[in-house]
RNA sequence: GGGGCUGUAGUGUAGCUUGGUCUAGCAUUGGGCGUUUGGGACGCUUAGACCCCAGUUCAAAUCUGGGCAGCCCCA
């Protein structure tokens, strides 16, 4: 059994897959549902992916990127186009069969994502040069009968997300659209989840089912497994051939459309809750947090009117400088209660304020990261507090970077990369990148390999791959996975 | 894909080996009343559970089988 604080509450290093579902349950963050692996996002974690979500969609408007919302259910016949693609998804596709009591003429699949449907209508929208670029994303729902052992947020039958699903002229202008989703995604998670990951290329064996090539961003969690976060990936003309998405080019030809699809989803919390909480539970980075600060005013019958006035006036003076603040005055809870409680939910900051504080004209403020507590002027607070808060989202990233940078570990054969799988850190080796190399490792070593950074250090000449008599082609990090 | 472990109130658990004393114990949580309130306050009161389906038996939370669900390990 691992050990347990008074709150009950596993201590994270000793047992994370303990300390995690306790975290959710505690924290209130989402609920087991009647049906296996569908969780139910309850507001405290809904409110995450809407921060998420608005922040992202912002991002993706200011490039010219366009909503739309397709149907849930799509017809077997178009979802069987792509070859390679149902491939992929078969194994997982949730069936509509029936309408009351009468059978269906052709069953619909719940979309385990929307490439078929929306391509379907692709071809009808797309004519000429004059009609590209088509750039449609969605926020919606997708299902996949997962049959491995569902983890909230990290792995569900249904999820959230966005697909964005993009059409260009040229290759050229497809592919120079990864970069910048990439760095869309990129940004959401560093500078709002306060996350870093390992981003490139994945191998032929792990690209996506359809896509010439995908780009991802991967993360390592604290019990050194390993998840892909956002994607992007290269389809070439897979689908604009299967699905017959032809237009007249500008030399008056026909050509196929090149196109790309990228997504982010409803994962990301779980990762989010595994990388920054810690034994006193949830932290949410401030930019995320729908409440940035929380006010416990310290009461006693006889400068209860005057704390609650003040401790109104802080709010007030916070909210000015755009900080979301909760004043929780609630009367049948003792302060150190809601102390426990809010840190609990991850609240970025608390600002305590009673009879003591008033006589000196200060508040006790403290920070959730580092539980560090300091006396503040009321005048000063507010500017404080908007310091504070930046700097708690730097110090949560700087920490999951250190955390990152340690868990790399350059190899070269396969005994090595065993033992730092063992030791629940990442390997990172040159590698052939074959199909055949990569089945025979994943059975060996019960990793996989992730991706390949864009930026790599150089191989030597006629080096060799660290687990097969090819020749190495590049870097790749492997892992163990979710 | 293979193996192992587990399922008891909202949550965490006791009981299961050796069936009966279980009208299922404890803690926490929820409701009510009162006193409290500077790190999860206290008293009184009230509500709340044996995963589902079969079987064995005079008798099942307990044993058997199946299902469902959760966890772990290996591939």
């Amino acid at each position: 059994m691992a050990k347990k604080d008074q709150k009950g509450l596993t201590v994270k290093k000793e047992d994370f897959n303990e300390w995690y579902p306790q975290v959710i349950q505690k924290a209130d963050l989402a609920d087991y549902s009647s049906v296996s692996g569908c969780i139910v996002y309850k507001p405290n974690s809904y409110a995450i992916w809407e921060k998420i979500k608005e922040v992202t969609d912002k991002k993706f408007k200011a490039v010219g990127i366009k909503n739309a919302y397709f149907p849930l259910l799509i017809p077997e016949s178009l979802l069987q186009k792509e070859a390679n693609h149902i491939e992929g998804f078969a194994p997982e596709v949730a069936w509509v069969t029936h309408a009351g009591n009468s059978k269906l003429a052709e069953r619909l699949a719940i979309r385990p994502t929307s490439e078929t449907i929306m391509y379907d209508s692709y071809s009808k929208w797309i004519r000429s040069y004059n009609d590209l670029p088509l750039r449609i994303n969605q926020w919606n729902n997708v299902v996949r009968w997962e049959f491995k052992h569902p983890t909230p947020f990290l792995r569900g039958r249904e999820f959230l997300w966005n697909e964005g699903h993009t059409c260009f002229a040229t290759k050229k202008e497809a592919e120079a659209e990864g970069p910048e989703i990439i760095g869309i995604y990129d940004d959401v998670c560093k500078d709002y989840l306060a996350m870093p990951s390992l981003i490139g290329r994945k191998s032929e064996k792990e690209k996506f089912a359809g896509a010439e090539y995908t780009t991802s961003l991967e993360f390592i969690m604290p019990n050194g497994k390993s998840i892909q976060g956002p994607d992007f990936h290269f389809d070439g003309q897979n689908f604009s051939k299967a699905f017959e998405i032809s237009f007249t080019n500008e030399k008056g030809e026909k050509d196929y459309v090149w196109q790309n699809t990228w997504a982010i989803s409803t994962r990301m919390i779980g990762v989010l809750i595994a990388m920054h909480g810690d034994d006193k539970g949830l932290v949410i980075p401030p930019k995320l947090a729908i409440t940035q600060a929380v006010i416990v005013p310290i009461l006693f019958e006889d400068s209860k009117k005057d704390v609650l006035k003040k401790a109104k006036d802080i709010k007030k003076s916070l909210e000015k400088k755009g900080i979301s603040v909760y004043l929780d005055d609630r009367e049948n809870y003792s302060p150190g209660w809601k102390f426990n409680e809010w840190e609990m939910k991850g609240v970025p900051v608390r600002i305590e304020i009673g009879p003591r504080d008033l006589e000196k004209h200060q508040a006790m403020v403290a920070r959730r990261d580092t539980s560090e507590k300091q006396a503040l002027e009321l005048t000063a607070i507010a500017d404080e507090v908007r310091i504070l808060l930046d700097d708690i989202h730097k110090n949560l990233f700087d920490k999951a970077q250190k955390v990152l940078d340690n868990c790399i570990v350059k190899v070269d054969n396969l005994k090595d990369a065993k033992k730092a799988f063992k030791d629940k850190k990442i390997a990172f080796a040159p590698w052939c990148g074959s199909v055949p190399c990569e089945d025979i490792f994943k059975e060996k070593s019960g990793a996989k390999s992730l991706n390949s950074p864009e930026e790599q250090p150089k191989l030597k000449k006629g080096q060799k791959c660290s687990f097969c008599k090819e020749e190495a082609k590049y870097w790749f990090h492997f892992g163990k996975s979710y």
